[in-house]
DNA sequence: ATTTACCATACCCCGTTGGCTATGCGTGGT
DNA sequence: ACCACGCATAGCCAACGGGGTATGGTAAAT
């Protein structure tokens, strides 16, 4: 019982996994070569992870011979920015509430 | 050399951790025995995960007698909300230079 | 003063996972 | 046809982390 948020929150919190898809998001589509290049791990665990981030959502791969370009796919991100205005929504109805209860008292 | 969003999403990664700072949200101020009698775990592993959340600066505790009282700091986060920002950041300007690109060809 | 209650800490266990090497599979080059 | 290259998969291992029980420490209650 693993919904959208979570899978994103387990996706990004491995800091090698999170770096990949900064990368995709700052320079674009990449070939799997290109990222193992300058990712400090070995070209299966950057597959691997990349895997990890397709499941996710997070990226979106392009077969082009024996190439494979990997891309970010920033619409994933949207259950991560509902889950945090969600979260600012309940704190501020709390707050209206504590308002709401500190006027009746004032009267 | 792990910094801020890192630690956000390490932490926020775990459902459990996640539920009882959703809770904390949701209702406000609880304190521990309040917290773990519907967490589905033990208190201890809800200290632990409060404690968790403390070090990442998600909650606050206040001490009342022998009651702990754990409570939502939205504050924190920010730095999750500036990391989705860049990453939407950095799609837009790759986006802003193709266009650039597209409008220079044109002429 | 003793007991009870609430929470934190200590310790252990086991499943998960991120890393590696070795290998398979498909494509492009010669 | 054969080789070289790019990527994915398989299998393995070590470390991390989330779960438990047992226990300590402090404050309220009797």
């Amino acid at each position: 019982m693993s919904n959208a948020p979570d899978m994103l929150f387990r996706t990004l919190a491995d800091p090698t996994r999170r770096a990949l898809f900064e990368r995709l998001c700052r320079e674009g589509e990449k070939t799997v070569g290109a990222l193992t290049a300058r990712a400090g791990v070995s070209q299966p665990v950057v597959s691997k992870h990349l895997g990890v981030l397709k499941q996710a959502g997070l990226v979106r791969d392009r077969h082009e011979g024996r190439h494979t370009h990997y891309s970010a796919q920033l619409s994933a991100l949207a259950p991560l920015i509902d889950w945090t205005s969600q979260m600012a929504g309940f704190w501020q109805s709390r707050f209206n509430d504590l308002e709401d209860l500190l006027k009746r008292m004032d009267q």
